[in-house]
DNA sequence: GTCTATACCCGGATAGAC
DNA sequence: GTCTATCCGGGTATAGAC
């Protein structure tokens, strides 16, 4: 019985503190030999199992984009009224900071710079569908009258994607407020506003 | 009668050119090669002007905070209410967006990066000091009922400054919406919210 | 103030032994 | 799966002429 490609490998190991350095100082400003020296091998050693740091980082992207997007479909596919299907986005990303704290990481610090190369073209198709599916949840809140309608949701949107995904800069997992509680605090401030109603 | 230094002097015409790059590309993106092609001149001519490229960002960032954190004091000295001195230093913040976008992009995306070193700890202190003056902000909003009593302003508080300047991602000059508008739509998203009352 | 020429180092990547 | 050894390119920076 063949195990599953992305089991307790050791090749996932090296992977998974590839995904930590990138995170901490950047794609560029980390080394090949940073990431052998924090596996215990040596840089030559790191192409056994990669063929570039380039295909790290890559595979580490999408990977990750493939699960978060699935996950947005599961939302905009349920039965929940447009009000729920937005709190239940915001909970996601907040969840996904919790648990995918590196890609993240990666994702809000490297992707413009990737972008430039064709390799990483599907980042921007990412950025686009992701739009798509916050302008489509924003204009469902409008429509069904849960969400006032004086706001640009353009820029709804983006202060939205902006500040869920930033968080990323000062969440640590395990620290004073668990994501649920930084969830529930920022959609109360998003939904009822700082001031007395 | 000499020369204000920061006159329209071939240095500042560089140094200029640089922070656009460093903004577009990153510090560490951004060869000095690059700053030199666009400057017209040949990389060794660079260091006339400047000792190290660490030296042309760091010129950038003290000279930018400085000013910054000037106009935060003359707020926070002012003789408007609470409210007032909250909504005074959002529109700060897209202000400086609008009119000194490279240095505020370096400030996001690089400063974490460059605070490890040394010679860029005045970084750290400077986050520090946003800190003071925003917790003070928020802290007499709610003293003087402006703002409601039940939020945790710690978290408030990285709210607003991940999402104001975070802006500078998306934010172009000259563009649909002026600084103005996005300051308004902002303040009222996070005054108000954006369901029903 | 800019050029020519170049030193020097570091980063990514490869070949082949073990 | 890891090591030894090494290549090559590109990046920062310098020296001195013009």
């Amino acid at each position: 019985m063949p195990e599953a490609p992305t089991a307790g490998t050791r090749r996932e190991e090296v992977l998974h503190i590839a995904a930590q350095l990138f995170a901490e100082k950047g794609f560029k400003n980390t080394t090949v030999r940073d990431i052998a020296d924090a596996a215990g091998i040596l840089s030559g050693s790191l192409y056994h199992h990669f063929d570039s740091k380039e295909s790290m980082v890559d595979e580490l992207l999408v990977r990750f984009q493939t699960e978060l997007f699935d996950r947005y479909d599961e939302i905009l596919a349920s039965d929940l009224d447009p009000r729920a299907k937005i709190e239940a986005a915001v909970r996601l990303s907040f969840e996904t900071i919790d648990q995918r704290g590196p890609e993240v990481a990666i994702f809000q610090n490297d992707a413009a710079y990737l972008s430039s190369f064709d390799r990483f073209g599907y980042l921007e198709d990412r950025n686009r569908q992701s739009r798509q599916i916050w302008m489509t949840l924003l204009s469902q809140g409008v429509d069904s009258g849960a969400l006032r309608k004086d706001l640009d949701i353009e820029l709804v949107y983006r202060f939205i994607r902006d500040t869920v995904w930033v968080a990323v800069r000062w969440y640590r997992p395990g620290g004073k407020s668990s994501h649920h509680d930084v969830a529930n605090q920022y959609l109360n401030i998003l939904l009822e506003g700082i001031t007395h109603g």
